[in-house]
DNA sequence: AGAATTGTGTCAACAAAGCTGACATGTCTT
DNA sequence: AAGACATGTCAGCTTTGTTGACACAATTCT
């Protein structure tokens, strides 16, 4: 599909693919791929339930820390609580997602996925779990540990 | 923030984070506190010009590929034509971008970054390149060599 | 030469998921 | 009692994706 021939000569007198010494282009597009292709995989699953990619990532979350507030979500998520609103609400509509008042303080809602909400959130990520599982194969022994570490180490640390 | 005490015994018999054995939910996490902080690097630039993450990916991608093709942006992408129109047209009318008719096939456009467009493309890179380098900096020599090839394995190799 | 296909542009309508601002309610905290 | 906090909600807006339909020029096929 990129296999035209293309005379570039009269506007870039070095190579076709630009590359820049002081930029790491290179890792940048391979994160915007692996990632695009990483969050392509649950798509399927996604669509028969009528959801989209914000409930997938509530449903993840809550799943994973069961008990955490909303705030801790919106914390997590980084996103508005109008934002939040709208999908967590039709994921506690649906049944997928409940909310207890909290024990100590009660003006806290906390989360907690329901049984169906669970096997949701196993589905979307048995996918991806697998395409990380045949990544790291490919990729080597002790890729997990250093792969694992990159990722830390690109995260945000502070305002966590 | 999420240092609240809670009680969830009533529901969690177990730990209050759920590990699942069978899938590599520590991974998936990871990568999407490392992508959503990475892309959240040009956001401050994004915002002065105007443009959004859909604006930067075409820039970006020009940049790097002088004398793509739409076909070839659209391919990359993974979008609608309609919806590549709309952030290419600003982007044309802005003078960050130009087409040039290709020269074998007088239907397509071939792509091209203005200077202003390069130095755009280069602006937005900057910091999610330092972040790359840091990250790799702290997980230790032959880190990226590791994450290029787990970066490779996870994007999809056939439809490319 | 004529027909079909291809690459690109564009109109129109719609959906998902983000945003801001404002306000209500109940629950702490002081 | 007053103020701060956690959550919910209404209303409206933006960005960025989608489908479907159509137009036009250029290329390719028969």
């Amino acid at each position: 599909m990129a296999g035209q021939s293309r005379d570039t000569s009269q506007f870039m007198t070095e190579v076709a693919r630009k590359d820049d010494d002081t930029i790491d282009f290179e890792i940048i597009e391979l994160l915007f791929f692996a990632y695009r292709d990483f969050t392509g995989d649950p798509d399927a699953i996604l669509e028969k339930s009528g959801f989209g990619r914000a409930h997938h990532r509530v449903v993840h979350f809550v799943n994973r820390e069961p008990g955490m507030t909303v705030a801790d979500l919106l914390d997590t998520l980084k996103i508005t609580k109008q934002s939040l609103a709208r999908v967590l609400k039709q994921l506690i509509d649906s049944g997928y997602i409940r909310q207890v008042t909290g024990p100590e303080d009660r003006r806290q809602r906390m989360l907690y996925t329901t049984k169906e909400g669970q096997a949701l959130a196993r589905a979307l990520a048995e996918p991806q779990s697998r395409r990380i599982a045949d990544a790291l194969a490919k990729t080597g022994p002790g890729a997990r540990e250093t792969v694992k570490r990159f990722l830390v180490n690109m995260k945000n640390s502070a305002a966590d």
